[in-house]
DNA sequence: CGTGAACTGGTAACGGTTTTCATCTGCAGC
DNA sequence: GCTGCAGATGAAAACCGTTACCAGTTCACG
């Protein structure tokens, strides 16, 4: 264990084709999802490496995580590895990372007013895009 | 439905002793948990039912309701019914209401620039309050 | 009191996620 | 090319919070 996590990453069709579904997808997915449409194009993952990979992804920090109000886990991967947060489409799915100073610097002066320290925060936009407040009908 | 639902809220004992230990809790706090509380308290009530009066109670907008991170529900009764966020303690769960425009202006913006609508926003910050970070010891 | 609608709560069902464990497979090293 | 094996896989079972079911209880009102 001195040798931080021996050989990582073995690269496997199921590793693989995980990362780049999640890749080529703009918006955040459960992990049934990837599960389901891997095994429509045929190229099937058991649903527990599906969660396995999503786990590792978002401890390595290249996946975001968040839940559904209904407690669903959603994934989504990142361009930006630094601090932000989303402004997610709440018909289509799509979304869009953001990131204010005007948050960081509202969350961190409102914990230091009440005495807070070691501050995080959990900020989550949700709206319609403009694509979809354009054509009502939930398209698909 | 003319009448709205007739005779809707019929005062019983378990009724009150949700509400009344929620009102007596200052941080968020799972349905199982007040449940165990209760029994506890020689005060026992159904699981099922201190799911129903959390649901009624968070239906009607007097308590709020959030999601820890590996999806369990937490409820809080709180003060102020406008639109307000919360600074929750990670280690005594004990929760401040905080407002900010400032968040509230960010959030606005920034869907606008995307072209997003109709709005909405999760924001929750959390921290170690004041006195948890006096007092190491996760005490209870 | 009597009646019925609302409320209660034990138990079963649910749905997403995690664990278990027997089997398989990259990836050295020969 | 083979071989050995640590790491990876995945079907099935366990978990766990939450919800549905439904028979039994309680309360307001006549």
């Amino acid at each position: 264990m001195t040798t931080a996590r021996a050989g990582r990453a073995r690269s496997t069709r199921q590793g693989v084709a995980v990362e780049s579904l999640l890749e080529a997808s703009s918006g955040f997915r459960s992990a049934q999802d990837l599960h389901a449409e891997l095994r429509r194009r045929g190229d099937a993952v058991g649903l527990t490496t599906v969660y396995r990979h999503l786990q590792s992804l978002v401890d390595g920090g290249s996946v975001d995580m968040l839940r559904t109000v209904d407690g669903e886990a959603l994934y989504r991967q990142c361009a930006d590895s630094r601090h932000h947060h989303h402004l997610v489409c709440r018909r289509c799915g799509t979304a869009v990372e953001v990131s204010g100073q005007a948050v960081e610097r509202w969350a961190g002066a409102v914990a230091r007013e009440h005495g807070f320290t070691d501050v995080d925060h959990t900020v989550e936009v949700v709206g319609t895009c403009g694509e979809c407040s354009a054509g009502p009908a939930p398209s698909s």
